[in-house]
DNA sequence: TTTATATTTCGTTACTTGTCGAAGTATAGA
DNA sequence: TCTATACTTCGACAAGTAACGAAATATAAA
């Protein structure tokens, strides 16, 4: 099926997507984390990922109150072969790589402390 | 700048573009016959293909009354990075090898002839 | 020069998508 | 058990997009 590629290209297709897949290229993350690093609404971060992982672009794993987002651990997977493609196209992409310093300082907050600094 | 990168999958994630650029795969193709292969009015396929020349998927070139596309002549480019993944995924994707066989018989029509059918 | 042809541009319309806040679900802790 | 927390689902809305036909452009042929 074409619509299956698609809906890959779709989902890769939106700036907060791609910021995400980048960000989690050496690490899982919480959607907090997440939602800290885009600066969006929980709502909305929740419907990117769930985007993401509906393509097998990423996987999910819930551990008691948090969810946490991974690439897939299948190397060989179809997703990783888009994987493969968009962090090669994203090398000294300035965005990304503002991310990523910024990511830093994200995951140097505990989890507990973290939500609450959006929540004002 | 990552927007670069968005404009690229963007103009992949449509199976009309798609479509075209597998039909490009081995050949340059004029604007009617891309017509006819995908049947939608000429002016929606030159939008189409005026994105992924803009993306720099795809190249022009002006003969006489005809406009050819193709592929980009630079093997190195970035396009053709995002090609050959597109390519790739595109294996063995029942839609585009039926692309493939019907755009045969349209090879075999005459310019001048190609034409004609899509007018009434 | 006039007409026919191939493609592009423009304006409109229907549909899709990203965003948010509110409400719902599930888990941890008091 | 009750409350707080982390996330998801839902409904609404604004912005973006693919489609078409009509008009414009450019080239070839009469």
């Amino acid at each position: 099926m074409i619509q299956q590629f698609i809906n890959t290209t779709k989902a890769l297709s939106d700036s907060n997507r791609v910021r995400t897949l980048a960000a989690m290229r050496d690490r899982e993350l919480c959607v907090c984390r997440i939602v800290e690093l885009l600066q969006l609404a929980p709502s909305t971060v929740s419907k990117h990922l769930s985007i993401l992982k509906q393509t097998g672009l990423i996987e999910g794993r819930k551990e008691g109150r948090w969810m946490h987002y991974r690439l897939p651990d299948d190397r060989s997977s179809d997703g990783w072969k888009a994987l493969d493609w968009v962090f090669q196209s994203l090398e000294n992409v300035k965005e990304i790589e503002a991310d990523q310093k910024r990511l830093k300082q994200i995951l140097k907050i505990d989890l507990n402390e973290l939500t609450q600094i959006y929540k004002k």
